[in-house]
DNA sequence: AGCACGCCGACT
DNA sequence: GTCGGCGTGCTC
């Protein structure tokens, strides 16, 4: 054994455990700090994870050590360590998703800071016969005598002051670049507004989470439009106002310049927001001043429950049954359960809020590990609208809408209101097909049919991308009698604008995908001119149309009689949330087109009583042992025969597992075949969590054995949420 | 995951 | 005779 300092390294590499290196240098570097060491044949950065002797019989030295301090303070790095071995993802992955790419790739942890040009000293001093030949000079130096603080180029390019004239005063030594730090400071007063009148529901709940010592874990649970967002508001206060952190997260599409705006508006301090759009630059600036204690209010999408803070206070899930909190490749982290977690890492609160809470969340209010705050009225004392279910079934032939729905829209409109019918469907028709032979367009790669997109020409798969040109005559016999069946957004949109004397705005993916596209249509309908929205799930959150009054769903079926078992209760949450669109400001109506109108669990979300919903759907629940009942792990295989992906997750559902742990299948994927590739997937299943990730680390140990396994591409996912 | 090595087919 | 296809194996 060596007496030499060895250091274990977390490697951003898909293997399983830590790599020893040797480090020559007395001081050792902090877990949780970088460096830089070879891997075979490329050099890879990693987080110290510790140091200790190491048996291994080749040890590499450690190339260089970057950082003396820690990048992740410790109280991350353990949430990262937790998440790596609950979700079974390697931990050097988990910690280099930890970090913002310009980390990954061993930037400096150092805020950018603004580059400003400032007059020399000498420059003070300059006659004005000195530059009596540079006049462009003299403009320049007499600008910067004014602004003694220096201007950004910026600044100085606006008041038409050149880089050359700059450039030539720098060489003359008159001018000096210098870079400043222009945080602001945090005023002492950090209320910028004043708070809405609070009913007695959101009083009560902001004075629990505001009496709450060290871990307190809430459920908020606000009917859509009862003012969850306020008491938000409300119990951030004063803990901004004793200068802790809060951080919020919030859906992916939810994170709009709007909702940004309430957290500005409302308080004096800075606000950083952490998401995909982000330039690595700007990620890296905001990811520093959380943890450098300087942003008060971090506003981000899943993966900003991986920011560091230097004095949190509070942690906000917001939309917390939304599924886009559970990522759904490479590491598939819950950033809701992450948020509990880290909550309790940090002894402090965390409030999940929805209006139709995940039945995880219910269940664990139910027993009483989550505090529940319940708001039930809306706030501006409006009562919800009713939701009328009609049947499907009596709508003409090629048309989607009912003649009832028709009519409430004409009547909706001429009374100055807008409407909005709710399809969750894209494209012009959903299949396209053979009226001679019964030929049916398919996605070559995909088990599933193309989807016809009128606009642009062509047919698409919504599962692989994959696109061809709409033929004119069939390819199998020949004939002209090509025709379409179903209706998505576009075809609906046709009609209305056939149908209606308002304008028709289509509001999906295909739509918006032009920058600033889906700012002009929220902006056209903020006006408040008569008009119906043709949308997609897009439209279901966080927006707020004053002047919506009628809401129409056309497809939600599907969602409740799906063959996964979150279909109901995922259908339901969509279902409320749409309907929750309808007359915040007004009195309001919706209506629901079914083909299967006597559904019992849809009649339950029809009626608006999700807790009973949410019962009804817990029993059954209870009674197949699913989730929040039993624990579930999913072990995934694609492969580029059916016969290898099978064969793979057949060897490996014969390895012995804990007693209690039930190994289900393999069974091919509710989808066979998606972008060329065959599905198949061994469910595991246990009423504790225990055996389910014994089992899981014996058959991750197997899995990566098995030569079966080479030809496969697999994966696990801990607590699925789709099972397709 | 990368990145090498390694052994078989159509090209200058 | 080479370039390059992707199977296989390893990475402290």
């Amino acid at each position: 054994m060596s007496s030499k300092n060895t250091l274990q390294i977390a490697l951003p590499v898909p293997l399983p455990g830590c790599f020893d290196y040797a480090l020559h240098g007395t001081v050792i570097p902090p877990r949780g700090s970088r460096v830089k060491v070879p891997f075979g044949r490329r050099t890879l950065i990693g987080l110290v994870h510790g140091h200790a002797p190491s048996d291994y019989p080749k040890l590499k030295a450690v190339e260089a050590v970057i950082d003396e301090e820690p990048v992740l303070p410790d109280e991350l790095y353990q949430l990262c360590e937790r998440a790596a071995r609950y979700y079974h993802h390697p931990l050097g992955e988990v910690l280099n998703y930890a970090l913002p790419t310009l980390l990954r790739q061993g930037g400096d942890a150092q805020a950018s800071l603004e580059k400003r040009w400032q007059i020399s000293e000498r420059g003070q001093h300059v006659s004005d016969d000195q530059v009596s030949r540079a006049p462009r000079q003299r403009d320049a130096l007499r600008i910067l005598r004014e602004h003694p603080q220096g201007l950004s180029s910026a600044m100085l390019a606006a008041l038409d002051v050149s880089a050359s004239a700059l450039n030539s005063l720098r060489e003359k030594s008159w001018a000096n670049q210098i870079h400043v730090d222009t945080r602001p400071e945090v005023p002492r007063e950090t209320l910028a507004q004043a708070p809405l009148a609070a009913n007695a529901e959101q009083r009560g709940a902001i004075q629990a989470i505001q009496k709450a010592k060290g871990f307190a874990p809430f459920l908020l649970d606000g009917i859509t439009g009862s003012g969850k967002t306020e008491v938000y508001l409300q119990a951030m206060a004063p803990l901004l106002a004793a200068g802790k952190q809060v951080m919020v997260l919030v859906p992916e599409i939810g994170l709009t310049p709007q909702t940004v705006q309430r957290f500005k508006q409302r308080f004096a301090v800075p606000v950083v927001t952490l998401h995909s759009g982000l330039s690595d630059r700007e990620r890296l600036d905001n990811w520093l001043a959380a943890r450098e204690g300087h942003a008060r209010i971090i506003i981000g999408t899943r993966s900003a429950i991986f920011t560091p803070m230097l004095n949190p206070a509070l942690i906000i899930v917001d939309e917390a049954h939304d599924s886009s909190l559970k990522q759904q490749d490479g590491f598939r982290y819950h950033a809701r359960d992450l948020a509990t977690w880290r909550a309790q890492q940090l002894e402090i609160p965390v409030i999940l809020g929805s209006a139709t809470p995940a039945l995880e969340t219910l269940h664990l209010t139910r027993q009483g590990r989550f505090q529940w705050l319940k708001l039930s009225q809306r706030a501006t004392a409006q009562s919800r609208p009713p939701i009328e279910i009609v049947d499907a079934r009596l709508a003409p032939p090629g048309n989607p809408l009912l003649p009832l729905s028709l009519q409430a829209l004409k009547q909706c409109v001429e009374a100055g209101n807008q409407g909005l019918v709710f399809i969750n469907r894209r494209g012009y028709a959903p299949m396209i097909l053979c009226h001679d032979c019964g030929w049916q367009a398919e996605c070559k790669r995909c088990d599933s049919f193309l989807t016809w997109h009128r606009n642009d020409q062509a047919l698409r798969c919504h599962h692989c991308g994959y696109q061809q040109p709409v033929p004119s005559r069939c390819p199998d016999c020949g004939s002209s009698a090509i025709q379409e069946a179903g209706s998505g957004t576009e075809k609906l949109t046709e009609l209305l604008e056939q149908s209606l004397p308002v304008p028709v705005i289509r509001i999906d993916r295909d739509a918006t995908r032009r920058k600033g596209a889906l700012d002009a249509h929220l902006a056209q309908i903020q006006k408040g001119e008569p008009a119906v929205m043709v949308g997609t799930q897009m439209l279901a959150k966080g927006h707020h149309f004053p002047k919506l009054t009628l809401v129409v769903i056309l497809d939600m079926d599907s969602g409740f009689l799906s063959a996964d078992f979150r279909g109901p209760e995922q259908a339901a949450q969509l279902l409320l949330q749409v309907a929750g669109r309808s007359g915040r400001e007004g009195k309001g109506r919706v209506i629901l087109q079914s083909r299967h109108p006597d559904h019992h669990l849809l009649q339950l979300a029809a009626s608006g009583d999700y807790p009973q919903l949410a019962t009804t759907l817990l029993e059954e629940r209870q009674m197949a042992g699913l989730p929040p009942h039993g624990h579930l792990a999913l072990f995934r295989c694609e492969a580029m025969t059916m016969g290898t992906a099978m064969n793979f997750l057949q060897q490996l559902s014969t390895t012995a597992v804990p007693q209690d742990v039930h190994v289900l299948g393999p069974i091919p994927a509710p989808m066979e075949k998606r972008a060329g590739r065959f599905r198949t997937q061994l469910l595991l299943q246990c009423s504790q969590r225990a055996p389910l990730h014994q089992a899981l680390n014996v058959l991750l140990e197997q899995a990566r054995k098995l030569p079966e396994g080479r030809q496969c591409r697999w994966h696990v996912d801990v607590d699925p949420i789709d099972m397709l």
